[in-house]
DNA sequence: TCATATAATTCATATATAAGACTTAGATGA
DNA sequence: TCATCTAAGTCTTATATATGAATTATATGA
């Protein structure tokens, strides 16, 4: 392979497996070819292809498993719910969360939700309005907007605890990183009856934009928080 | 160099080459030795030296200027305002943040404050009270906490914008990472003072512990923010 | 059924070469 | 004489490849 632009050779090589992971090329449940077929293919060496892996696997869009070989990174049911979950108790520990679906419903986007979603202003979009529980407690309710089109009949379908399973099962699409702004502010009367709270208690509410492999927001999620026993946590390097 | 259990070499020049940084043997100002001088100093090739070092470097312990060197990564006024500064605009981009100074007094800890410093209960510690400010607006009370004995005299000091590159340069106490957990709160009277807020104004309270080279807790920081303008941000991998 | 061999994978290490950045000697000119 | 530019040399990290080891799954046979 030679090299062209300025570009060292594993960037170029990682950008190609890159476009042909978006592409579909590979199955999420099978193993990458392995790093020599690869080689082989782009005809540079192993080493060349382990090191556009890595930044894949650094980006965790990959992981890789020595003796079995090279997967794509998916939401699964034990890691899935802990992953992108930020609340923890006040000891460091984190708890299982627990799901209640109260509405999913579809109806015409407000112009911040489209602008979130990239999607044209007025789209229709499906609401997922869930209460989630954490060590037995009503913690957080959370307010789940993506686009319809993209998730078609989403709303008619069994909801399980770990969304993002199924967008990557049922719909292609897999969550790769999210975004996450946290204000506090007060309940309103919504919040209030679901969580069973007093008025004048603050909370903190999570709004979290998720992305895809190809980096285009999927989902908005909006979380209402007490956060008595529960902190969110966050690590800074 | 023999290969010692099981851990690879790589690693294990890795902790080597991270037990001497602790120590002190080099400069936070002179670059390491090459990676050739270290790969003849510890008997390995310069490859296996770089891997070692790549974890350092992932770790944001250490950064590498090609043609120039591997340094120790400091803390210093241009970076330092913004990698640990995780409040933002709505719209994403990053305010400057500029602290005036309450008072800096001493005292005994808590026993809360005490544990996260881990310090005996009941030792003196140092207390920094500071107004931060974003475009002009007050929107920050933070109170940072540290031992006495651990930084003697600092209540003496000048107190920098940026106290982190304080703690390296004159007490060789050098920033590696933090813990930030999260709730809501409402205003004490204090709070309500300087940052001129109605009572019933939600807050984001901060609770940040930053960890040293030897990964001990080094100050503890509490910070109560105003979330009008300014948000929270975290990204998710 | 269990141990063992075998074939597949990624992982580890060493070597060679490329590319970037400072240093310094020397030329140039005012 | 002094300041300034230039280019070569030598330092640095960055890239690419080759070889063998470690790990895992599977097939094989007693």
């Amino acid at each position: 392979m030679q090299k062209l632009f300025n570009a060292p050779l594993y960037a170029q090589i990682r950008e190609e497996i890159f476009a042909a992971l978006r592409s579909g090329r590979w199955s999420a449940n099978d193993p990458l070819p392995s790093e020599t077929k690869l080689a082989s293919e782009f005809s540079v060496s192993q080493g060349t292809i382990r090191k556009a892996i890595d930044d894949l696997v650094a980006q965790n869009i990959l992981y890789r498993h020595q003796g079995r070989g090279t997967f794509i990174r998916r939401h699964d049911e034990q890691q899935s719910l802990f992953r992108f979950f930020n609340l923890s108790r006040t000891d460091g520990t984190k708890p299982v969360p627990e799901s209640l679906n109260i509405h999913c419903k579809t109806r015409k986007g407000l112009k911040h939700e489209c602008l979130a979603l990239q999607v044209p202003t007025g789209d229709r979009l499906i609401e997922v309005l869930r209460l989630r529980r954490l060590d037995g407690q009503p913690v957080i309710l959370e307010t789940i907007l993506v686009s319809q089109q993209r998730f078609p009949e989403l709303n008619k379908r069994d909801l399980p605890n770990t969304l993002y399973e199924l967008y990557s099962d049922d719909y292609n699409v897999h969550i790769t990183r999210a975004e996450e702004q946290i204000q506090a502010t007060l309940p309103d009367a919504t919040v209030i009856s679901h969580l069973n709270l007093e008025p004048t208690i603050p909370l903190l509410e999570i709004r979290r934009i998720a992305f895809d492999l190809h980096d285009q927001p999927v989902e908005l999620r909006i979380s209402q928080c007490v956060t008595g026993s529960f902190v969110y946590t966050c690590s800074l390097n």
